[in-house]
DNA sequence: TGGATTACGAAAACTGTTTTCAATATCGGC
DNA sequence: GCCGATATTGAAAACAGTTTTCGTAATCCA
């Protein structure tokens, strides 16, 4: 039962995923700048559900001249490019999502302590599928969240401090 | 297989609501008024998840002088009372739900028609229980949204005429 | 390197929602 | 039934998050 670290930031993989925007900015004819460099790595580097406030303030720490709308519009691309996710949580912000280990994951979202758990279960899936042939509707994508609390305060912090993933092995 | 009349209007049941909104009204020392009392009869008769602008159209036909705020202010009063559930669907509006036969459901939303159905399963229920027992997370409510298509435009025009209810017996 | 084109940043615009504020309605007590 | 304290209304302003505008600046292909 080895504890696995979880989601160490992987350097390589944020390389990869640099590459493949840049790719993308190109097929799209769309033109490399600074800014959009200097806001795709550092949200690479981040982790879990970023606010574009979040963001933003991680980006200012690199060039202060960055404003809200470009942050906006790179987000957009990136979302564009198929490399990250947009969510919305209720709170009324957006929340975008980068690298995942998994490629499709439904969240566990604590009212106590904000935090967000990502998990990932088959069977429910597959629940999911068969009930919408029943009824004669195709799933493109779903969206699950279960709003609750960490059962006590100090799970809670444990949890926090492996950064917003759970529903791995503890 | 007798083929369920699905949520036909039961002015019964309308009445039953208004009376316990009107009871909560009371209990909390606030005031009866006409404006509320349009509102909420026009929106306990207006069925499926409707939009804060939806329920102003058809307030507005039976007094034109009341606008967005107290129309905002009820509905606000109804979810306070329990009566009404607000929903978020992404697209940046909230929507209201009323009488419901069904205490707790999730949603299928089809893309194609915009209807959106609901269902329930206590297996799918049951799974995610398990799911957060599993991580010491104790679920207060949870939301599962099912976006795609409604097979064929036919099913999809079936369906929509028996006003937004679907995964009941076909 | 020139020059068409795209991107930037600050500020204005926009959307859905909430709040403010002066005028009005409600309702318990007389 | 009327008074008056209190709650409510409606129009407009405020708000938060996001998008767009517009003049300036950077990119990049020929």
């Amino acid at each position: 039962m080895a504890v696995k670290k979880f989601r160490e930031l992987d350097e390589a993989l944020v390389r990869q995923k640099e590459a493949a925007f840049a790719d993308f900015i190109q097929k799209q004819g769309l033109k490399t700048t600074r800014q959009r460099n200097t806001i795709i790595s550092t949200f690479f580097r981040m982790r879990g559900h970023i606010s574009v406030e979040e963001l933003l303030n991680q980006v200012k720490q690199a060039n202060p001249r960055i404003g809200y709308a470009t942050v906006y519009r790179t987000l957009h691309l990136l979302v564009d490019s198929g490399l990250v996710e947009e969510r919305r949580f209720g709170d009324g912000l957006a929340r975008y999502e980068g690298h995942s280990d998994v490629e499709h994951h439904d969240h566990m979202i604590c009212l106590e302590c904000g935090e967000i758990f990502e998990f990932f279960n088959p069977r429910l899936e597959a629940l999911q599928e068969s009930l919408a042939e029943e009824n004669d509707f195709q799933i493109f994508r779903h969206r699950l969240e279960l709003y609750g609390a960490c059962k006590d305060k100090d799970a809670c912090q444990r949890r926090k401090s492996r950064t917003g993933a759970a529903a791995a092995e503890e």
